[in-house]
DNA sequence: ATGGCTTCGTGCAGAATTTCACAAAGTTCA
DNA sequence: TGAACTTTGTGAAATTCTGCACGAAGCCAT
């Protein structure tokens, strides 16, 4: 079974290959032809190397002394990331963010189109937003196959989004992006992927605490706890 | 100097912290007093001895045969993270986005008061959003000292979020939530991370990918579009 | 007290990831 | 053609992260 899939890219590489897609996206609007490692790493940050093995996952695309062909090298990376098709996405929760995301149209150029929008609050239902109408979650399996949808946003309040994701999941959505503040329990066949804000917040505090506390060593150094190196 | 500074947290405990925060402060709410590894880990869904090991950099704040204090863990979480303070946030860029941020008053409860809203398009600037004014990009050093801001948000467009975060530095701001889909350049004394829905559906598809190509390997595929593979 | 039970804290090994360093393979120019 | 130069692709070392396994330490019942 292993054998009939394809080579699989490690999850540290898959994370950066939409942000080498996004870069080289951009060089392509500016009518760039060719690009080598080291200026793709200037680009996103990175080590030389590190954009060569990722990209080697994808195959050898590369040509010594040259460099890697900007087109070419977007295709293998829409072609390696699923990109070559669109993905239907369906949002639960037409609270604030959710129907903001439905009404923005940004994601159906970039192969993510909403093609739905569902709620379980019977107020909501039937009302528009956007292009679409408020469906009730309870129809969601229905949805699933008829929109042929494959991709679920979470955009519940904390305390329904267990319950989201488990509509989701009975409906045989296995993608979700899970906006509220809270881990999910799901089983290991669905790929969730969380953003939230605060937690991302909490980790630049501690980021920038560890500077503030290093600055203020030079005025008062009695917070610092023996450690040596 | 490096001596002088508190003992490092590694970079994947750091983005966990937040989480088990979150969850312990569920548990308060919820009136639990303790809690043990094991719990910990089930709710935020990893490995017990990651959660031990995790703690255990805060210090040893567990009992054996017992476990963990949840109120004394929130707090000694708290002072790790730099949560015992208040960080001011500015956010740069009053779209729809900038503004949302600045409306919502989700996060001055948890510690990140938005504290001010800037932008560049004379048209915005005067107006107000929620409770704030929308002020001068330009003017963006004095509001950093004025109102002790250490966080920026970036909400600007593509173009200019660069040039947003050129002046968010030159202000003096080291810690940058980034909501633009490009890779900003930044010195390395700068924290930045990145929240970009894109990135995160396409993760999502090259997951989804995986599985339905592992699926078709019993049907036949006749849907995906001029993929040769 | 003592034995049995629970759970923490952590050394250590293995896995994953990053980075180095260099041979291989291509280009350019005389 | 061939020498100088550029850049890829990738073994292998270095680093970071994870998870097991178990001793240490506390609780409880008898």
């Amino acid at each position: 079974m292993t054998q009939l899939q394809r080579r699989r890219i490690p999850d540290a590489a898959v994370t950066r290959l939409p942000v080498y897609l996004q870069i080289l996206n951009n060089l392509h609007a500016t009518n760039v032809l060719r690009f080598s490692s080291d200026e793709l790493a200037a680009l996103a940050g990175v080590n030389a190397a590190k954009v060569r093995k990722d990209l080697s996952y994808l195959g050898s695309y590369g040509t010594r002394g040259v460099g890697y062909e900007v087109t070419y090298l977007i295709h293998q990376i829409k072609r390696e990331l699923g990109l070559l098709r669109e993905w239907n996405v369906v949002v639960v929760g037409a609270g604030n963010l959710g129907c903001a995301l439905a009404k923005f149209g940004g994601f159906a150029p970039r192969g993510f189109p909403v093609v739905g929008i569902v709620d379980n609050d019977a107020k909501k239902i039937g009302q528009t937003t956007g292009a679409l109408t408020i469906g009730d979650v309870r129809n969601l399996g229905k949805m699933v196959r008829d929109l042929n949808i494959t991709i679920g946003a979470i955009t519940t309040s904390t305390a329904t989004a267990q319950s989201a994701v488990d509509s989701l999941i009975d409906a045989g959505v296995a993608s979700i992006l899970n906006f509220a503040p809270i881990v999910l329990a799901t089983p290991s066949s669905v790929s969730v992927r969380n953003v939230d804000l605060g937690v991302e917040l909490q980790i630049l505090s501690y980021y920038e605490q560890m500077r503030t506390e290093q600055t203020d060593g030079a005025k008062l150094q009695n917070k610092s706890s023996a450690v040596s190196v």
